[in-house]
DNA sequence: TGTTAGCACTCAAAGATCATGAGTGCTAAT
DNA sequence: ATTAGCACTCATGATCTTTGAGTGCTAACA
């Protein structure tokens, strides 16, 4: 347990390094309003918080910057409910009152701005399909070889893909199937589409219609080509503007992370309810190591729907990100509740 | 005009910078086996190279690096007809081979492939929906307030936007005015859409819809979103393995450029048939003053689909570039004429 | 006359040396 | 328990030196 002028010192200290990313002094820490101390008591303290592991010092004659553990006790412990800015919130606000229809309009939206207001990356994971039901299925042949096939879920999201129709399928007989498959299938989870199929509609289906497998393949492929649609990037360069991201070959690694879905899955997903925080090596993976994330999901009526997430370095601005978030994803969770309805 | 040797030495000089990146002496081209004489001569030539200025010296005591009157004068007259790796070949050719029904897909995988062989960034415009026209138009209820707009045009492209139901409009007189629209309006250019509305069906519309404008508004936004579809990038960090590339704020510069799509359209769109090179401040825009552009759109039938592009630095394996965008492009054209058939 | 060997000269880059000052730890006074 | 004072440390930046790749020029050569 710290006592009271520790605590009251190492959230000074971080306070300090999260805005100008330099080890911070005793003097630094004693001219502060809200400390009453010398430097030098402030020097002591300092030496024992070193001891405790909460503060690290670069070099002997250095100030202090926050280790992992410090960093970890302050988002624990010290960070207060702080406000938002009112600027801030008033931005929340305005995106959220401006109709949006659109599901992923909605989404890309929210990591825009949450990347503007904090500087850092935003990473969103939207909705997973796998909860959909089918609403609607519908086939638009093109010309006598190739048709589109669009699938429509009951959230409203569309998916589609053009494919050949193979030799000795009619156009009828694709036409016989649609009709069956909507009339049968409506309402069902996408994930089950063709498990029912072959339990329920193999009867109906082998005495209606030639080669039904095809579309079925067609659909199948659709919905597993989808997790890929489920990652909303926003602000990647932002990290560029950080100091402690000068490294080329770092950003380098950085960014081809973003683009290795199954990678940011991994490192975002969260199915905890409220925010999150990982700090440097507490997350799994290398690459992020001197970076933090902070994840919070959002939902209706308890079912998670996505994450919402933060990549920065680990010298964050825990509090206003932390405050952000909490917003963000209530007012997020309220709109698509009032969407999906 | 410049002497024979004098090409040859310059061909030399520009090859062994595109590999190195750095100053090349007389000593280095000398020892190459195409070049016969001994670098005293080598410096003799290089002078008068750097007096007519293809070539230019950062400091006395270094040697040359390729002026973009150099690179010009290379691409324009000296870079021979190389054939492609066979193994490069060999993987755009599988590219097309596989089955690629979806335009987008085949789009996105062309791109991923040039940035891979290239090591460059690629850009490719895909078409403007301008040129579409409908196939079909449909309306998902999902609820009683909200439905889902699908366009669907003849190349296949599919578009979708969620909409909220004003109060006063009926599902069903939704329903007639589709009926009305796929019957009236089916061939008909997704941008003559409304204007043909008003001037054709104005009347019929009238009498038998009530408020059909919000419909229309619905359609024509989502026309409107479409251009940003268009863009597809891949390999953005490869440019950060260039060695020009090691300042973090010209890399940061360059990524927010490429967010920006009207930017974009204008650094790579090209209606020039064949591959152009635009090299350092041939190109408009600041930021890309030491990048040079390989461009080269593709077409069916003379009709202009789009543009294929490489982004690279100035010193840039020109030849290299240029022979896979011919090969690639006219693979691209072709495979898309079928698919089109 | 065109080509090449030789040599003095130049200058960026990398290492070595030095001064500066922010910051510490310890001790003694308050 | 707190703080003023002081000697000590060490990264940072400035200045100087060395090194070597490369040039330009001149004179010799084919």
């Amino acid at each position: 347990m710290l006592a009271e002028r520790q605590k009251q010192i190492l959230k000074a200290i971080i306070e300090e390094y999260v805005v100008h990313a330099e080890p911070v002094g005793s003097r630094t820490i004693s001219k502060r309003d809200d400390i009453g101390y010398s430097a030098a008591t402030v020097r002591n303290e300092m030496a024992d918080l070193e001891d405790l592991g909460f503060v690290e010092q670069p070099h002997t004659s250095a100030g202090r910057i926050p280790s992992q553990m410090g960093y970890r006790y302050y988002v624990d412990n010290l960070m207060g409910p702080q406000r938002l800015e009112r600027t801030d919130l008033l931005q929340v606000r305005e995106l959220f009152a401006s109709q949006m229809d659109a599901v992923e309009l909605t989404i890309q939206q929210t990591g825009s701005i949450l990347s503007r207001l904090t500087n850092y990356t935003s990473i969103i994971l939207g909705p997973e399909a796998i909860h959909n039901k089918l609403k609607h299925l519908q086939v638009i042949p093109l010309n006598e070889r190739s048709a589109v096939a669009i699938v429509v879920s009951d959230n409203g999201h569309v998916d589609q893909r053009r494919f050949t129709v193979p030799d000795g399928v009619s156009l009828s007989s694709i036409e016989k199937l649609v009709n069956i498959l909507n009339v049968k299938l409506s309402g069902v989870p996408l994930v089950r589409l063709k498990r029912n199929v072959y339990q329920e509609l193999f009867a109906e289906l082998d005495r209606h219609v030639e080669q039904y497998e095809f579309l079925l393949g067609v659909i199948d492929q659709m919905l597993l080509a989808d997790t890929d649609d489920r990652i909303f990037t926003s602000g990647t360069t932002n990290i560029l503007t950080q100091p402690e991201f000068t490294d080329v070959t770092q950003v380098k690694a950085l960014m081809d992370l973003f683009e290795q879905t199954d990678t940011v899955t991994k490192l975002f997903a969260t199915n905890n309810a409220g925010v999150q925080v990982r700090i440097g090596e507490e997350n799994s993976i290398a690459t992020v190591n001197n970076c933090s994330i902070v994840t919070a999901s959002f939902s209706i009526d308890g079912r998670s729907l996505g994450t919402v997430g933060v990549l920065g370095p680990t010298r964050m601005d825990y509090n206003k990100v932390v405050s952000l978030m909490q917003v963000l994803t209530t007012d997020l969770s309220e709109h698509l509740r009032q969407l999906y309805k």
